[in-house]
DNA sequence: AATGAATGAGCATTCATTCAT
DNA sequence: AATGAATGAATGCTCATTCAT
């Protein structure tokens, strides 16, 4: 589904030598920390150069602008995400069991990922196309997943697939913030599993309540 | 819960003249509108003073800094949300009358107030510390009408109610962005219908299926 | 003609205070000075705002851009020309005489303002629009001169006033880069001389030779 | 009085193999059409290279410098300038129509080489001592052709050779601008008609008026 | 209370030039 | 001969904040 290539769809042709790659992969990594740690407007590309270990106008020559290399972690950061997910829910019994294990593993990569994943979240101001596409490239495999599991019986219906899918991803995504970026000593197991339990049966009591 | 101040608690007094009052809340209304479409970055001081009609100097006068405006608006915005949702959900008959409803009322308040709540989200970046306060007081708050409800039998006890308030928070927000800030031509009701059918009810398939 | 405002046609409001009309005039000196002896651009903001003893950020207070300037400064340089020039040639018997007077008067001006004729100069690359201007603005009077005087019947009709107006202001442009800035040691009223018997009497033979 | 080499004159011994011509000729022609069109300021050594089709580093190879080429461009268009002239005037009967086929062939000159043209102008700011050379030198021909034009009557003896020599670059240097480059529609052998009708003549009134 | 002028730290970006291959 | 990667000095411009009036 990705080749973790570091690399923006649409990035002109790479560099040509070894060295090169190796210097661009340095200033996207470095991009990536200074970004996620300081933010956006509190980093300066020096930072990014200073901390990648190559001079100034070194960034220039891998990056139009500052906001370029911004858009490339985004995107970067989404393929990363579905892969995470991809893996984590393939050995899933059903559908429900996915949401579960989908849960845990984003939360445990938003725990692992911090930086890059507030550069996610920065998106939303800096490059709103990005974070957009972010989301709706997630939303558009999220509603398949849905339909198909719905079609095999192992979800209900529901009324809205695309209502269904921005809930859930909000659900998620907001556990992530409370227990992947602000607090992570919470079991993700255990908070994976409260949060599916409310997601797959509601809040609604049940026969044994 | 609150009366619109349009003052951030622990304000320093305010202005003591009629005149004085009215130029606060022109430069508050300003910067509402002003960091609600440009975004806190791109907007500058000289742009609220312009909107509002004043000197420049004159910002000074009534705020520290630009962050501190742009808090106080944050804290109004808190204020304002909940108590349109405690309106809204005042005449539900249970706690899950009252979710349908507070999405409903929640979609509806982003889709009028976009510009603030613009504010709100980007406090995530530029004022960390408001934007927990608005969650977390948001939090405490919706924790107690869960605990009172399961109490009352209206709704199932749930595994963590942590957990499900964060779950139902990212749901509404990212609603929100989907459908009251993105999109807004889809009928409220409607996507509230099925969102709230689906967190009360969860996603596993129902006998009836 | 001109009052020497020392305003770009066309500017907004100046400065409001005595204080401010002082920094607009020190920075408009200042930066006739800097671009006419380092050139446009050699010339930094910062060596402009150093010479006005001015912190670097009142730049942009009254201006919006560095080329902004320095059309500001071709504008004010083509109002003091033509009215030398126009002082010059007020007490001439005819238009001959003028051609003369003006020559010298021409000369000694572009002696005494070396570094605004520059500007002139370099304008033709900066911002070539303000160079037109300031040349077709000169032309247009010209050519008025030129036509009343034939009608006079104090110059031949000639063949296209627009050919002549340019050839005449192409001579003495000329002559001032020679005798005016290039090497000022010469007798600018026996160039004048020189030059104006060229352009009345022209290159052929005359009757007595 | 040169072979159009396309080299400087004093330029280091050329390239040694062929492919080192075509290199060092693409480049001057890439140099050429960018200096002229853009402008040297705007002009980056890469734009150069990339419309010359070779490697950044390869402009170093032939050039020490980006002023280097500059200069280099000058004093080719220097010496073709004055071979066009040569040429143009070789079949007049005197000085006096030597003057107009000159101005004429200066016209359609600057016309076919308005970018050239442009180098040459910009030479006063980028090059000072190119630009002077590149008048020095043509006003020496030109005194020496108007002082053997004198001694064989054809012309007036005037007052002083080196301000008419002076005066009539200006003039063909001005109409260059206004017929040349600005405009080129008029038709260039009126316009040198009325300009050499002017400069032989003179403004006074003739006889005949 | 109101304001406009002044400020300078800060930063993105450009580009001529060098150099190892 | 050819080149692409690397560099850092240089600079235009922004803007939050201060302050005298």
């Amino acid at each position: 589904m990705s080749q973790h290539s570091g690399l923006a769809e649409g990035e002109r042709a790479g560099p040509k030598t070894e060295r090169g790659r190796r210097t661009l992969r340095r200033l996207l990594d470095a991009a990536g920390e200074e970004f996620g740690t300081r933010g956006y407007h509190e980093t300066a590309i020096s930072h990014i150069t200073t901390r990648a270990g190559v001079g100034l106008g070194t960034f220039y020559v891998y990056f139009k602008s500052k906001e370029e290399v911004f858009r490339a972690l985004v995107a970067d950061m989404g393929a990363r995400t579905r892969h995470a997910l991809t893996e984590s829910t393939e050995g899933a019994r059903d559908r429900l069991e996915a949401e579960r294990l989908g849960i845990q593993a984003y939360l445990d990569f938003v725990r692992t990922h911090k930086a890059l994943y507030r550069v996610v979240m920065e998106a939303q101001f800096v490059a709103p196309e990005a974070y957009r596409d972010y989301y709706l490239t997630f939303a558009a495999a999220y509603r398949q997943q849905l339909a198909q599991a719905a079609g095999r019986g192992e979800i209900s219906p529901g009324q809205d697939d695309e209502v269904r899918v921005w809930a859930l991803m909000g659900a998620s995504s907001f556990l992530g913030i409370r227990y992947g970026s602000w607090d992570d000593s919470a079991d993700s197991a255990k908070v994976a599993s409260a949060a599916a339990d409310l997601l797959i049966n509601g809040l609604a009591p049940r026969a044994k309540d």
